[in-house]
RNA sequence: GGGACUGUGGGGUAGCUUGGUCCAUCCUUCGGGGUUCGGGACUCCGAGACGCCAGUUCGAAUCUGGCCAGUCCCA
C-alpha cells in the first residue's frame, strides 16, 4: 500500500493511482477505454448526474432517451460533421450473419439520431423553443491513449440539444447553457474558463462553440464541456423548419450543450492531493463516514455510532457507518484515499458523552455534541466545502499568467492570456510558440486582475483586440 | 496507415541475454486463528501467476511462429 507517486512530478502516474485507489472504476475490462463503474464510482457518478439533471431541468429542459442505432444515411446529412467524427464512429453492419444493407453509427453524440424527429416533432413557432437533453452512452474510436473519466471510448454523456426561433434566441439559450454550468461548476467547487474555441476548433457543424476548461497543472488544460450554436447547419439538411406568426416557413436555429464523466475526472484532478481524491460533499458519495474506536475499558461505541448515523440519516446525509474488523488508523486512510468529506471518530469517550469528534478531508478537527449535534456536523461539512472551493480557486488563479509577447508563451507552465486580432495567422503562431492551442477567447471576465490587452501579441493590431488563452489540452 | 516495445498470482515485480539448480522471487492483496485497536498492527496457518495456440528440444517463464491484449513513437 504504497503512497501515491507524486502529484507534479507525475501528473498522469498519480492521477491513475488517485482513481484506482479511491476504486472508482476498474480498468481491467479487456477493451481499451471502456472501464467498468464499480459501485463506489457508480454512485459518485449518479450523485454528478443528480446535479446536472436539477440544473439542466431548472432551465428549462426535459429529458429524452433516444436510440444508440443511427442509420448511415441520416448520420450522413451534415458534411463538416462527418467529416469530424468519421475517423472515431464504430459501425454496426451486421445483424446475426446477415449484413445490414443499412449499415448503422453507434452515435459518437446524438445530433443526426435525434434531428430527423425534431423535425417531425417541431410544425410552429407554438413548438418552440423545442429545449430537451439525454444521459446516455456514447461511443468514439479513440485511438490516444485512454484514460478513465478523461479520454475514453465509451463516454458517460449527458448532452442538451435545443431548436429556437433564430439566431438570437439560440445565442439566448447558448447563455443560459453558460450559466447552468456556471452552477453546476460551483457545486462541484471547479473554477474554469468558458472560451469561445477559434474558427478551427469548433464542433463539427457548429457555427461557434463555446469550451469550458480546466487548468489542471503547468499550462495543461481540460475540457470538460461545451456550447454550441448551430444556426441553420443541421436544420438546413435535416429539413427541421417551423410556421412563424406571419406565415413564413422557417428553419430553426439549434444549439447544444454537451458534458460526461470528465467532470469527475476534473473532480479528481483538481481536488486531489497526496492522500487521494477529494469530493466536495455534494458529490460524495458518503458525505460523512463513521468510525467506532473499540477500547480496552470502557463502554462499546458501535452502538451511540449507530445511532448517530441513524440521526444523521435522517438529516437527509449519506452516511456509511465502518463496522469492519480493521484498525482505526486503516480506516483513516483508507476513506481519506475515497475522498470522504467528514470522519465521525467514536470511540469510549464519545459514546459516554453523546459527542463525535469530527476530522475533515484536509484533516481539520473539530467536537460535535451533545448539543446541537447534528447541526455542528453539517456546519464541518459547509466550512470543508469552503475550504475547498478556497483551494481551488487560489490553485485556479496561480494557473494562468499573462503574456507580453511570443517568447512568453515558449515552454510555458502556466495557461497564457494575452491580446488576440482574431486573425489565424496570428492563432496559429501562439499555438506553434506554446506547443499547444490557442483555446480561444474569453467569453465573460479574465482571471484576476490587468489592465485590458490593446494590441495583438504576434502582429501587433490594435483593432478588435480580445482576451485569449492558450494552453497545452490534454 | 508505418515503426518500436510489452504481456509472470487481484495489484506491483525478480527471473528471460547464456533453456535445467523455478513444483518461480520479493512487496502488497485475499481467507482463517490468536493477541490487538484514539493514524497504515503483530504473529501463526493458508490461497493465488508464467496471455492463448502451435513448434524446436530429453527439457521452455526463457528460443521460434501465429493469434489476442496493451503501451509508446511517427504520419
Amino acid at each position: 500500500m504504497g503512497d501515491l507517486p507524486d502529484r507534479s512530478a507525475a501528473f498522469f502516474e498519480w492521477y491513475l493511482a488517485a482513481v484506482d485507489a479511491a476504486e472508482l472504476t476498474d480498468k481491467r475490462y479487456p477493451v481499451k477505454g471502456m472501464n467498468v463503474w464499480t459501485p463506489y464510482g457508480f454512485l459518485a457518478r449518479r450523485q454528478m448526474d443528480r446535479i446536472l439533471v436539477e440544473e439542466i431541468e431548472r432551465s428549462g429542459a426535459r429529458p429524452v432517451e433516444f436510440p444508440a442505432l443511427i442509420p448511415q444515411t441520416e448520420f450522413q446529412k451534415e458534411k463538416e460533421h462527418i467529416k469530424g467524427f468519421d475517423a472515431q464512429v464504430y459501425w454496426v453492419t451486421r445483424g446475426g450473419a446477415t449484413e445490414l444493407d443499412v449499415p448503422l453509427v453507434l452515435r459518437p453524440t446524438s445530433e443526426t439520431a435525434m434531428y430527423p424527429m425534431f423535425a417531425l416533432w417541431v410544425r410552429s413557432h407554438q413548438d418552440l423553443p423545442l429545449t430537451v437533453y439525454q444521459i446516455v452512452n456514447t461511443f468514439r474510436y479513440e485511438t490516444k491513449t485512454t484514460r478513465p473519466f478523461l479520454r475514453v471510448r465509451e463516454i458517460h454523456f449527458f448532452e442538451e440539444h435545443s431548436c429556437q426561433t433564430d439566431a438570437e434566441a439560440a445565442s439566448a439559450r447558448v447563455d443560459a447553457n453558460l450559466a447552468s454550468f456556471a452552477a453546476i461548476a460551483r457545486r462541484l467547487a471547479l473554477p474554469y474558463l468558458a472560451l469561445r474555441r477559434p474558427e478551427w476548433d469548433k464542433f463539427p457543424g457548429a457555427f461557434y462553440s463555446v469550451a469550458l476548461d480546466i487548468p489542471v497543472g503547468g499550462a495543461r488544460t481540460l475540457q470538460i464541456g461545451s456550447v454550441h450554436h448551430y444556426r441553420e447547419n443541421f436544420s438546413g439538411p435535416y429539413g427541421i423548419r417551423y410556421e412563424a406568426a406571419d406565415g413564413s416557413s422557417r428553419l430553426v436555429h439549434q444549439t447544444t450543450f454537451g458534458l460526461s464523466e470528465r467532470l469527475l475526472g476534473a473532480v479528481v484532478a483538481v481536488h486531489g492531493d497526496g492522500r487521494g481524491v477529494a469530493f466536495p460533499s455534494e458529490l460524495a458519495p458518503y458525505q460523512v463516514v463513521i468510525v467506532p474506536i473499540p477500547g480496552r475499558n470502557g463502554p462499546d461505541p458501535v452502538p451511540w455510532a449507530r445511532t448517530l448515523a441513524d440521526r444523521l440519516r435522517a438529516r437527509g446525509l449519506r452516511v456509511h457507518m465502518d463496522g469492519r474488523e480493521e484498525r482505526p488508523g486503516a480506516k483513516y486512510y483508507h476513506w481519506e484515499a475515497r475522498g470522504v468529506p467528514l470522519r465521525l471518530e467514536v470511540g469510549g469517550r464519545e459514546a459516554t458523552q453523546a459527542t463525535a469528534t469530527a476530522v475533515d478531508r484536509h484533516g481539520n478537527r473539530s467536537v460535535a455534541g451533545p448539543e446541537g449535534l447534528e447541526a455542528s456536523v453539517e456546519e464541518a461539512l459547509r466550512a470543508f466545502d469552503r475550504r475547498l472551493a478556497e483551494r481551488a480557486q487560489t490553485a485556479f488563479r496561480e494557473a494562468f499568467a499573462p503574456a507580453a509577447s511570443e517568447a512568453d508563451l515558449v515552454g510555458s507552465t502556466r495557461v497564457r492570456l494575452f491580446g488576440w486580432c482574431g486573425r489565424e495567422a496570428c492563432g496559429h503562431a501562439v499555438e506553434t510558440a506554446i506547443d499547444g492551442a490557442l483555446l480561444g477567447t474569453l467569453v465573460g471576465p479574465p482571471p484576476g486582475e490587468g489592465p485590458a490587452p490593446v494590441a495583438c501579441l504576434v502582429c501587433g493590431a490594435t483593432e478588435e483586440i480580445r482576451w485569449a488563452a492558450a494552453g497545452r489540452p490534454l
